[in-house]
Parts: C-alpha cells; structure tokens; sequence
RNA sequence: GCCGGUUUAGCUCAGCAGGUAGAGCAGCUGAUUUGUAAUCAGAAGGUCGCGGGUUCGAUUCCUGCAACCGGCACCA
C-alpha cells in the first residue's frame, strides 16, 4: 500500500497508509484528541472523521473548540436529526433537502398537510429523543443505480432527482443518523449524542418552492437555530429580541412618521416628523449633488406607452408597471399611459432637448424621481419594499473614456455621503457580463476594467461577481452593513450604452459627426423611503442630532416657568433648531419619560431657578443626570450638532 | 403571485363550546404646581377587517375577498 504524508498545524509531518482516516490520524497522534475530534480539515477542506484520505495534505484535527467546523456539523447533524424525527411522527413525509443556514438550518419536506406551530414543539420532543438514543452516524459511498432504486423503492421521488441532477462521476454518499438514512454530502458527527441538546430550537414553518422555482410544488420548510452551548442560544435569542425592537414598522408608530393602510398598499403616508426626516435627508443630497456638478430636473409621472415600448420596458416589466388607462368615456381617445417605474427613459428625453455637443459631457443629471412600480403582494415590507418611492436618481451621460473618471468621483461622493450618515462599513460588488449579452467582447473588457480601475483608484478593494451584470453592460452594487450586521445594497452604479441606442440619444462630437453617449445609472441611498428605513434601524430610532425629526422638548417644572420656556423655544427657533414647549401640568418626570420613550435627543428642563439665572437644564437622551448652562451657550452647543455634516 | 398565520378601542392584548364585548396605556375632564424615565380621580371610547351564507339570533360557524405578519418567488 502507498504511502502519504500528512503535516500537521504544528509544521510536522508524518507519513501514513493511503486511505486512513482522519479518526485514525487523530488517535495516532493523542487517544484524548481521537475522544475529542468532531471533524479534520485536509487542505482547507472540511472532512468527516470517517473518510479515507487517499493525498498528502495539510491536516488539522477539529474539536468543538473549533467554531466554524463545529458550528457547521452542529447544525448540519440536526438538520437530520429533525427529518428523522418528523419521519418517525409522519411516515407519509417525503424528504428533500436540509442545508446548513446563518445560525441554523432548514430543512424541506412534502406533506400534505399543513405543519402547525404545535408541531414544531411536538419535533423538537422527538429530536431530544433521537439525541438521547446516543445512536453512531455512519456513511457510505453508493453507486448511482443503487440510489436511485432505494429511493424508488421507498417513494422518495424528491431524492431521485435530486441524484438525477447530481453530475455523472461524482460519487454518492449516503449517511446514516441510526437507522435513518439521507443522501448527504457530508461531513457529520460520530454520534447523535454529540448533539447540544439544550441548544437548539424550530423557529418558525414556511412555504418554499422545491429547487426554489416558482414553476414547481411548494413545499414546507422549517427553520431551526442551534448553537454549541445553551447560553450562546440564549444570547442569540435576546439579540432576536433586540433586532425586533429595532423594527421600522414599530418606531414608525411609536415616534409617529408615518402610517400605511389598505386603500394604499405598499405606499406611505408621512406624518410631520416623518416628513421631517425625509426632508432634512433630501435637503441634504440636494446640495451634496450641486456641489458634486450635478444638475437638478424633473419629470412627468404619467407617461405613454409609447415611450415605454421604445424603451423596451413595456414588453420586459409591463407586469410590474401601474397601467394608467384613460377612456372614451371620459375623453375622446382611448390612451394607454403608464406611472413611471423609473426615470431614465424620461432623462433621456431631457437630454435628447436641443442638440448636445461632446464639450456638454459628462453631464450629470439628478432628480428626485418618484417612481410607482406594481410590487408583488408578497413583496411588500414596511416602508424597506414599496410601490411608490422617490428614488435620489442621476444619469451621466458621458463618453466610453469618461466611464472610469466618472466612476471614481461618484464613489467618492458616495463614500462621503454614506460616512456624514454613520455608515463606515460597506463593500463594493462588481457584477460582470452575464452568458446572453450585446456588445461586443472588446468593449466589455474595457467598461469591466474601467470600473475595476476607478474603485481601485478610489482606494476601495471590490469583489467579483462573474456573470451577474445587466444584458447590456456591468454594474457596480454598494453594500452597507448596518449596527447589528446586517447588509443592505443601497448605491448602485451601471454602465448602460443601450438604452441611448434605442432612444436615439447623441452628441455631437469634435469631429462634427454625431455620436452615442454611454449612460451611468446611479443612486447612493437607493430610495429615500428604504434607506429612511434602514437610518431608523440601524439607529434604533436614536438618529444623529441632525436629522431627529423633534430635536429639542423644553419642558417647564412649574406653570410659572412657561413665559421663559416660550422664550427658549423661541431662541431655538431661530437658531434652526426643531424645539418644541411642553407646558403641561404633568411631573418633569413624567415628561422626561415620555420625550426619552419618543426619542428626543435633548430635554430642557425648566424650574425657577432657570428662570431666575436665565439657563437652561440639558438632559441627552439615554445620559443619566443634566447638565445646567446658561441659555446663549446652550442655544450654540446645540445649534452646532444641528447643522447638517456638510454644512459644519 | 405561492404556502402558512393574523385581523376585537388610537396602541398592546384578553374574551366569545352562537345570545351584539373587557383590561392596561394613550386621549378627554377635573384636582394637583410638581426638579430629571409613569400624580390621583372621573367620564367617555368598538358596525369585533369587508362581503355573502347557515341560524330565531353571527364578533364567534362556513365561504369569498382585502390588508398585514413569517418565509418562498420577484426586485428592471
């Protein structure tokens, strides 16, 4: 038999019979960390203790200690512990797939009946069950046809597929968690028993479409979590909990920006301090996008099918538009109109006014575009996915030349927009030319290397996404990881040369001839509405002084205090800052809590002893005790934190 | 759009094996003039999501629809 070398982590390396095991590795080196492995890892590559190793390689021996390894195995193992027990509690369950997730696993099955949440608790007894049996997990490789027979045999035609579609040569490993048995790539745990069983719990039930394709049958999926150890269960319920309390939806009600109800699906209704927010925000892009050379426009809601059909978006996204249809009845033609789902065939038209010259380029323009786009029922969310939003929408048109210069500047001016917002963390995606594209090789090769370049001059790193660009051109995607981690692409960039082309759009150029510019598509927040959203989540409701829709409550002690506290708001007032006066004869207590729960960053509390040395008391929000300084200088402190981050 | 769930006062929720409903908070009225996260009292507030059916009688049962929630699919 031929030998193989192994190193280990240490820079050691000893020489083995090929096809050993890890778990015969692991017992060579120490019996107590053969006792302790869960799993190797050979080459990078994450292995069951039970496979044979047939390479030299680089070894390393996993132990719970190990997070990702034994996170994965975790999870993975009860996504067939949970089949098994659902299995056992409804034999007619036909089994699909089970894949490790973020914090857990899901796992779909068919079913006729619908499972209820008491099931879940009815699941998680059994699986406690299979845990305490302590049975061995076992595995093997079968031939194809054997596979297939086997789930023939036993009515698993989610299985047979699933090996139908599993490419010819590579070999099929079927596992066993005691008795039951599920094709499975591996790796797993030695034994059920290694299972935390205090440390997992079924989430929630939901549909999901077999393969994930809406052509084919729904079936029912249930999500679990599951951690080594209860505590980091419990840490990851309360941050659950906290996430919850965070929600948009909630703060919305509860601070009183905005509502939404059913005569208008997926569309909001402001209240003022809402309006505050949207406004101060747009205030600001606005003179970001002056300053930055853009110029400012704006275009019709309704528009022709006409347009729309030149544009292509009838024939592509006519699903997905409000139609607008005008009849006889009410005029004397009949025309068929629809509301905007985005801006730029409207740009186009704009730029399409008066003949332009190549010395009119780049041109960069703006509008705060509302668009109404007819969103899926099922899409809706809060204010994040809506039907009508505004999107901080800009088209430049350019040469090919200008692509990379262009594309440089707006990362940078968006760079500094998502900074004055508190967002530090974000990351670039370049998505390149998908396989059913226009243009030509040449020309993709220089647009892709344009904005590889321009994000690399800029200063940023950017990863690849080959294949996932727009039929006519590459895109870059701008995603911000929020306070509690969770991404969102908000900014976009994307080169467009086809839209110009079927709206006839050109410049004249130095030669005299005219020609097409290419058109960037680009937005920094997305849409005011989602990314209002995403600031009062990310912020829980605390917004940056700046953009806190009510800034200031000054709030009297004593009913003889009033006249005084009128004169501050007034000072306030006209310093810009959104003060109000809460004169009600209620205990400074009471109107603390109340502005604290609501989320106004600054309290002024006012007794008589303010009256008399003309001061005032700050309280912040979320500081214990206040701070006692007089009017004039608490007017300047808190008009300086007022004033927008591009202003200051 | 698909699967499942939900819809009762402004908000959070209870209730009803079929006889038209309750609480806390908010709001209103009165008393209290109060020093940094809830002062006390009183009165009031609901076509039980919308439509149809069964029934002597429906908020409750059946059925259709809508919106919302959790996912899936979608996001030009």
């Amino acid at each position: 038999m031929s030998q193989i070398s192994l190193t280990f982590p240490d820079g050691n390396s000893r020489d083995y019979p090929a096809g050993i095991t890890a778990a015969a590795v692991a017992e060579s080196i120490a019996p107590s960390l053969a006792k302790r492995a869960i799993s190797a890892s050979l080459d990078g590559r994450h292995i069951d203790l039970q496979w044979p190793i047939d390479a030299s390689g680089a070894i390393s021996i996993n132990t719970m200690k190990d997070d990702a390894p034994a996170l994965e195995l975790i999870r993975h193992d009860f996504a067939h512990v949970m089949a098994r027990a659902v299995q056992e509690l409804w034999p007619d369950v036909k089994v699909t797939i089970g894949p490790v997730r973020d914090f857990g696993w899901f796992y779909d099955f068919d079913r006729a009946e619908p499972f209820t949440p008491e099931d879940l608790g009815r699941v998680e007894a059994a699986m406690k069950q299979i845990i305490a049996l302590r049975e061995p997990v076992r595995t093997e490789v079968w031939d194809r046809d054997r596979a297939v027979a086997y789930y023939k045999d036993r009515g698993e035609p989610f299985k047979v597929e699933l090996i139908d579609r599993i490419p010819e040569g590579e070999p099929l490993r079927m596992y066993w968690h005691g008795d039951w048995q599920d094709l499975c790539r591996g790796p797993h745990l030695q034994n059920v028993g290694q299972l935390p069983a205090d440390a997992f719990k079924l989430t929630h039930i939901a549909g999901a479409y077999w393969l994930g394709d809406s052509t084919r049958p729904m079936l029912q999926r249930i999500y679990g979590v599951a951690f080594r150890n209860r505590d980091e269960l419990k840490a990851h319920l309360t941050m659950l909990e906290e996430a919850a309390k965070r929600d948009h939806r909630k703060l919305g009600r509860e601070m009183e920006l905005f509502h939404m109800q059913e005569e208008a699906p997926g569309q909001i209704f402001w209240h003022p301090n809402g309006w505050n927010i949207y406004t101060t925000l747009q205030d600001y892009m606005r003179r970001k996008q002056r300053a930055d050379g853009y110029v400012e426009v704006n275009t019709p809601q309704v528009v022709s099918r006409k347009l729309w059909e030149a544009s292509g978006h009838w024939d592509n996204y006519q699903e997905n538009m409000f139609i607008v249809e005008v009849d006889e009845e009410h005029a004397k033609t009949k025309t068929v109109n629809a509301l905007k789902p985005m801006n730029c065939p409207c740009h186009v038209q704009v730029f399409n006014h008066g003949l332009k010259s190549y010395r009119d380029l780049p041109l960069r323009m703006a509008e705060f575009g509302s668009c109404n786009r007819y969103e899926p029922s099922g899409a809706l969310h809060g204010i994040m996915r809506v039907r009508g939003f505004t999107q901080d929408d800009a088209h430049i048109f350019c040469t090919e030349d200008q692509i990379e210069s262009e594309t440089k500047k707006f990362i940078e001016f968006l760079a500094g927009i998502y900074a004055d917002l508190g967002f530090t963390e974000w990351r670039i995606k370049l998505s390149t030319r998908p396989e059913k594209r226009i243009g030509s090789d040449e020309s993709w090769d220089r647009v892709e290397a344009a904005l590889g370049n321009a994000c690399k001059a800029a200063g940023y790193e950017y990863e690849l996404f080959p294949g996932e660009g727009a039929f006519y051109g590459p895109k870059l995607e701008f995603v911000l990881r929020d306070a509690i981690g969770r991404d969102w692409q908000c900014g976009t960039l994307q080169v467009d040369p086809n839209l110009p082309e079927r709206l006839d759009a050109e410049y004249v150029g130095p030669d005299g001839a005219k020609h097409r510019p290419i058109m960037l598509h680009r937005a920094v927040l997305g849409s005011f509405e989602r990314f209002i959203g995403i600031l009062i989540e990310n912020s829980s409701g605390k917004l940056p002084f700046w953009l806190a829709p009510r800034q200031v409550v000054v709030a009297s002690i004593v009913s003889d205090a009033d006249g005084y506290v009128h004169e501050v708001v007034d000072s306030l007032r006209a310093a810009g800052i959104r003060a109000e006066a809460d004169t009600r004869n209620e205990k400074i207590n009471y109107k603390v809590r109340e502005h604290s729960v609501a989320k106004v960053p600054a309290i002024l509390a006012i007794g008589m002893k303010e009256v008399e040395d003309r001061t005032v008391s700050l309280r912040r929000l979320d500081q214990q005790g206040s701070r006692l300084l007089p009017l004039a200088e608490a007017v300047a402190t808190l008009k300086d934190e007022a004033t927008p981050p591009d202003l200051r």
